[in-house]
DNA sequence: GTCTATAGCACGATAGAC
DNA sequence: GTCTATCGTGCTATAGAC
């Protein structure tokens, strides 16, 4: 049956050219968004980077917003290996230690991928901002209800932090684990926030503001340890 | 000279006249971005609203930024009227506590107004964001360089009150006043950021965030004052 | 599947009559 | 000071040829 064989081969070959393209067109959106940021991403210009028409997106994606999706589902998991690297580290207050820092220096690394992940998906649950000038089905948060789902992910890996602490009775709050993981990522997202918006937290640098903050949620047992005591600790970073 | 005095009247009317338009330009303008955000107020809309045309706005503003820079101020003198509301509290830690609740009170109140003030500035001092469709000098940014000064005012509170805890040998980390400070702001604004994103943050409420953050920044000085204990406290506003 | 061409819309800002 | 009319731009998405 060669006939049947290399028609397989000639349908397997169209299926991996098109995955191809689909791969590069994220590809290329995602270095576009890094440098320049969502909102700068156009059909137009995205088409023109990978030699194509602007129609031939829409061949791969459904629509603008549906690369955004995307996009963040790809920032997240570069987050959560962010975070797998950590998450050898024995002692929970070390491990957040380590993943806060690394949650803000990706932050601050990738401004614009931080964006479009955590700041620009008020389009999707309100009636609210980035109503741009184009046609309907525009907004970054379409496409996918769930959008917080691939987050869940990161969020827990601190929440089980949390939980070790609370077991080793090393954590003075007395509240949910749950809720001390979120508080502390709120902590985390305000220090990147402020410092991408520019103008805000002119004086502090990012660095110094992690070391207090990771002081302020578990700092006993942060004392214990004085390996990653803040204050006589050279900043490494003055972004 | 009765002719010089009717002139006077004359052209202290028109002054009047013209700040009085202004005033209420800016008074719809506010209107319409608490219920649907800057990104949608929009010269067109503005102008059909307060019935004239387009281009009359342009006489009393120079650009849609310039509207977005007095709305901040706007804004700006608002939240610090409510930091004003507690200057009265003695202890600085009961202080903290209640500007904390007043500043995510404020946010979740005003969504659409937090986020321009805190949330869209972006294009101002980076080559990000808010690129919409139309003309140049459009950003909200725009306008003023110096677009972070109005909220000095409302940051020195906080620092204030933080100088007086280490005054009185109550606070726990040994960073300056000022760091703390813009560490609990960064706090703050990291639980009304994520919260305003909806999707993010589903679980705990804002008001026990805002409990647990507190205590997390100045729990020494809070557990000796159980007035202000969070844990067994119910919650009023579940938002 | 990919192209060209364009529809259709919305915008910020300005020119020039009155 | 206000209006009408419009310029110039950018966008998403689709129609229809190949």
């Amino acid at each position: 049956m060669p006939r049947m064989a290399s028609q397989e081969r000639r349908t397997e070959q169209r299926r991996e050219q098109r995955e191809a393209l689909r791969e590069r067109i994220l590809e290329v959106s995602r270095e576009i968004v890094r440098r320049e940021g969502f909102a700068s991403l156009s059909m137009r210009k995205l088409a023109e980077a990978i030699d194509y028409s602007p129609a031939a997106l829409y061949l791969h994606f459904k629509s603008r917003g549906d690369i955004a999706r995307a996009l963040r589902v790809q920032g997240h998991a570069s987050l959560r290996d962010a975070f797998l690297a950590h998450t050898s580290i024995a002692d929970p207050a070390a491990r957040l230690n380590a993943m806060g820092r690394a949650y803000v220096e990706f932050g601050l690394a990738e401004p614009e991928t931080y964006r479009l992940m955590f700041m620009e998906l008020a389009a999707s649950a309100g009636p609210s901002s980035e109503a741009r000038a184009g046609s309907p089905g525009d907004a970054p948060g379409n496409g996918d209800a769930h959008a917080a789902e691939p987050g869940a992910a990161t969020l827990s890996m601190i929440a089980d932090a949390f939980v070790e602490l609370r077991a080793a009775d090393r954590l003075p709050a007395r509240a949910a684990p749950l809720a001390c993981a979120e508080g502390l990522w709120a902590n985390l997202h305000g220090i990147v926030a402020l410092k991408l918006n520019g103008a805000a937290l002119p004086e502090t640098p990012a660095a110094t503001l992690v070391e207090l903050s990771l002081d302020a949620w578990f700092a006993p047992a942060n004392r214990t340890e004085p390996r990653f005591s803040s204050a006589n600790r050279p900043d490494t970073s003055t972004r």
